[in-house]
DNA sequence: AACAAAAAAAAA
């Protein structure tokens, strides 16, 4: 139908090189425009995608591909290059060149200035009709380049039609001609003939990942410019060819300077590895995983925290990578706070174990905040040491996207997630993981949502035969058999096979191929068995909440008495920062000098980090435990917070989280010696709101644990009878029995309905929000469902999680202020033109200073009306709302009124409302 | 209308 478009004479000197692909950066220095040809950005972006494919993509990912493709592994490389050299052919058209300069003796028609969708509507026909290629081929190699710059289309039918395509400036004519002198030149070059058997939707986001990184390693001005004196003369192919040799010579070399290489860790057995003989999990580890894994595979592990789930995870890892042949280590935590005490355990790991360079790179939103302050602490101490050098992370690799691409990374989660969300370049994120073996760190610490968005990236990751290692505290069992089942491809929703059922502590190991389970429990000697008494404490409740004093009074008693630690966890700010003013009174009545900390999320991030670090100092494992301090806190303590204290009192949460909490008490057997007298044994005390024998939660509690949750662990614990819960031996038991045992919720099964609602709807979020699984790709714009619509806000990794920051500052005379006092100026950017100018010390002094708060107490518009100038255009402020506190005629600061709050901020309660 | 903590957000 729109054959006759498709003739017409190749041009014989083959591509025209005053088609230019690439102009950024290389203007001169009297002004005038340099411009660099299409064809030799297409023959770099070629040798790059070679480069990538021998130096840097897996083993393991190049065998997928290649079986998924149906071709050999050369034929395969073949292919990847060819894509990658057609990347811009959609810019041989008058849309495109007009941008610069519209060259002469060609056609002035056409309105297509998007050249990736002009690249995706004329290779898609041209291959059909003018090569022979068939439709099913076609098609998808449109679609690969038509995904080039990170949203996925798919065509209609329509928009092949000769008029439209005439329109767009893709018919016939010297346009035509050049197209497909371009792709013929390619052809020629690379010796490319071997069209795969089928190219599935899988393949192309592959594929597309792929041409993407060439392209941008491709597209450095520094890099254009090192080639611009080989541009050849003419188009011919010998000339190309050569061209095309001078980039190949080079690009092993950029990849290099890139920082894109790969991982090797030298083997050895765990002594060899971490310097020290292992301990129970690492042992059973090492003696039964290496005849089980023989390809790609899962590892769950289950053990509690302090039992060196990170080391067995990197040995077992090592495993596993060598035996599915992938190519880099990727350790993903729940946190940014985990991630960051990660990454130098990883480094140190790594300038042991590598004998080349292996960046190692921290993956989260507030990376920068952290390499900034390693640098001022670095500062003076000149690059001691030659294998401190071996994990730096390069210039190309630092910040944005490209970020995940080092061979080793350490971050949160959700930016191996927004791989499986339909957002711009998710297909790029999805290859920078698919490489790699995948930890990932605290999975029982995810709800619904997370887990949902979880098990899509684990198909993918199935699908795509990566190894990945779960750790976790006690999960339920229905959570480690839907994880299974989704790594092994099984429908959403699947149980999986539960004959395997996973111990703890203990590991499951699950062969990808075979889909055989091995289970193993882990020995634990009984001496190692530690007492846990779970003590009940119910509390009054009033209109103003939990009635915590009396209860508290009589357990810290002691410690005024004597000495020791203990630490007061709430369910919620308000009544942390209530029970903190409690306290302290109570402690200037009993004359005691007793210490008392709030630690909240409430507050400046700075003052978070400086209470934390001095807590994680003062009760870690080798600690001073001479004093007397309590510390009030929130939930903020469970996540992260390595500290040991001597008592532990909790407001009732989740079983599984007063386990975590129980955790932070009495935590490391070494500082035993050192505990008063009063410590008898690991005590954990909850405080339960009730009404007679009836828990009776207080208002806010429901909006922060469902109802059922609670009902079920109050009749738990208060059943135990004052018996001690051995650690960990009945910890998996009693997980479970909490979220199965019916007589636990009778009664109240209402409640319980309504947190399965919630949880479904959480679930059915997240899978309506996602990607497609792989198998289940219907079409190929799914991957970037309503492109138009996407870009990046509406989609997210959590759930219900709305916060916004807010920045406290104080206004005197027009001048903004981070304190009271007004001597901390807030600072104002330098200005370049209309283009506002940090450092970057200031805008970390910014964020620093700034609070999380949930959205629903935030005035969203007009707070960013008061934004200081030059914030919506930064892209770390521009989200940024300020909280401004004016003083009154006394002099006092004035209370924010927002969404019926008042808001002040106070130097030790952090932000009040 | 109440609420913990948790995360993300620039490309060729
Ligand atoms: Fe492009
Ligand atoms: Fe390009």
């Amino acid at each position: 139908m729109c054959g006759e478009f498709w003739v017409g004479e190749l041009p014989d000197g083959g591509p025209d090189l005053v088609l230019w692909g690439k102009s950024r950066g290389l203007e001169e220095h009297d002004g005038s425009l340099v411009k660099y040809p299409l064809v030799c950005h297409l023959l770099d972006t070629a040798a790059l995608a070679g480069a990538v494919w021998d130096d840097y993509l897996s083993l393991g990912l190049r065998g997928w591909l290649s079986k998924e493709l149906g071709l050999s592994a050369q034929e395969s490389r073949c292919f990847v290059m060819f894509m990658a050299g057609v990347h811009d052919v959609g810019k041989a058209s008058p849309g495109f060149q007009r941008k610069v300069a519209m060259p002469n003796g060609y056609p002035q028609e056409g309105d297509c200035t998007d050249h990736a969708r002009a690249g995706h509507l004329w290779i898609g026909a041209a291959l059909q009709h003018k090569l022979g290629i068939p439709r099913h081929l076609s098609v998808r190699v449109g679609e690969i380049v038509g995904g080039h710059h990170g949203v996925f289309t798919t065509a209609d039918p329509k928009d092949f039609k000769a008029d439209k395509m005439k329109a767009h400036g893709l018919g016939i004519g010297a346009w035509g001609r050049q197209r497909l002198a371009h792709l013929e030149a390619m052809r020629a070059v690379l010796g490319f003939d071997h069209w795969p058997r089928e190219i599935t939707h899988e393949a192309q986001v592959i594929v597309c990942a792929i041409v993407v990184l060439a392209d941008w390693l491709a597209s450095r001005t520094e890099y254009v410019k090192l080639r611009l004196p080989d541009v050849p003369e003419m188009g011919r192919v010998e000339q190309l060819k050569r061209f095309f040799d001078g980039s190949g010579d080079r690009a092993s070399a950029e990849l290099q300077q890139a920082g894109l290489t790969r991982l090797q860790l030298k083997p050895g057995t765990f002594v060899d590895q971490f310097g020290f003989e292992p301990n129970r999990l690492q042992r059973s580890l090492e003696s039964g995983l290496p005849a089980l894994v023989t390809g790609p595979g899962l590892l769950i592990m289950a053990e509690q925290t302090g039992q060196g789930k990170t080391e067995a995870a990197l040995f077992a890892a090592g495993i596993m990578s060598e035996a599915a042949g992938s190519a880099g280590l990727s350790f993903l935590l729940p946190t940014m706070a985990t991630s960051n005490e990660m990454e130098p355990r990883l480094a140190s790991f790594l300038k042991e174990r590598v004998a080349n360079p292996t960046p190692l790179n921290l993956l989260h939103s507030m990376a920068w905040l952290r390499r900034l302050k390693n640098e001022l602490e670095q500062g003076d101490s000149v690059a001691s040491q030659a294998k401190d050098m071996l994990t730096v992370v390069t210039e190309w690799l630092s910040g944005g996207k490209k970020a995940a691409f080092a061979p080793v990374s350490v971050g949160t989660i959700d930016q191996a997630l927004l791989s499986v969300l339909p957002i711009r370049h998710n297909a790029f994120r999805m290859l920078a993981f698919a490489n790699k073996t995948i930890i990932i760190d605290e999975v029982h610490a995810f709800d619904e949502y997370v887990e949902q968005l979880l098990s899509t990236f684990l198909a993918w990751c199935g699908h795509l035969r990566v190894p990945v290692i779960l750790m976790s505290a006690t999960l339920p069992q229905r959570t480690a058999s839907r994880l299974t089942a989704a790594y092994l491809g099984q429908p959403v929703g699947a149980v999986g096979d539960i004959s395997a059922a996973l111990k703890y502590p203990g590991w499951r190991y699950v062969d990808l191929e075979s889909q055989k389970s091995t289970s193993e429990a882990i020995e634990v000697a009984s001496e190692q068995q530690r007492e846990l008494f779970i003590e009940v404490h119910p509390c009054g409740v009033s209109d103003s909440g939990m009635q915590r004093m009396a209860a508290l009074k009589t357990h810290l008693a002691p410690l005024l008495d004597s000495r020791g630690s203990a630490a007061v966890i709430c369910t919620t700010v308000d009544e942390a920062q209530q029970t903190y003013l409690g306290l302290k009174t109570w402690l200037a009545e009993q004359g005691s000098d007793a210490e008392l900390i709030l630690l909240h999320a409430r507050m400046p991030l700075h003052r978070r980090d400086e209470i934390t670090s001095d807590i994680v100092r003062r009760f870690g494992k080798k600690g001073d435990r001479g004093g007397r301090t309590i510390i009030v806190s929130t939930q903020v303590i469970e996540q992260s917070v390595d500290i040991d204290m001597d008592l532990m009192v909790t407001d009732l949460a989740p079983l599984e989280l007063l386990f975590q909490r129980a955790g932070r008490g009495c935590r490391h057997p070494e500082n035993d010696a050192y505990r008063p007298k009063w410590v008898k044994g690991h005590r954990l005390v909850v405080l339960t709101p009730q009404q007679g024998d009836e828990l009776a939660l207080p208002g806010g509690w429901i909006y922060v644990y469902p109802e059922a949750a609670m009902i079920r662990t109050h009749r738990l614990i208060t059943g135990l009878g004052g018996l001690p819960v051995q650690v960990p031996g009945e910890v998996q038991d009693l997980v479970d029995t909490v979220h199965t045992d019916p007589s636990l919720i009778a009664g109240h099964e209402n409640a319980e309905v309504t947190s399965k609602a919630y949880e479904l709807v959480a679930a059915a979020e997240a899978i309506r929000k996602s990607i497609p699984r792989p198998g289940h790709v219907s079409a190929v714009q799914l991957l970037s469902k309503g492109a138009n619509v996407i870009d990046d806000e509406m989609v997210s990794t959590r759930f219900n999680a709305d916060s916004v920051r807010v920045l406290p500052c104080f206004r005197r005379d027009g001048n903004l202020y981070f304190d009271e006092e007004c001597e901390k100026p807030v600072p104002a950017p330098r200005w370049r033109g209309t283009d506002p100018i940090w450092l970057r010390s200031e805008l970390a002094s910014i964020i620093e200073h700034t609070i999380p708060l949930r959205t629903s107490y935030v005035d969203h518009e007009a707070g960013l009306a008061a934004q200081p100038d030059g914030w919506s255009k930064n892209h770390l402020l521009k989200r940024v709302i300020p909280l401004i506190f004016d003083f009154n005629a006394d002099g006092d600061p004035q209370p924010v009124r927002m969404r019926g709050n008042n808001f002040r901020l106070d130097a030790k309660l952090g932000l009040l409302r």
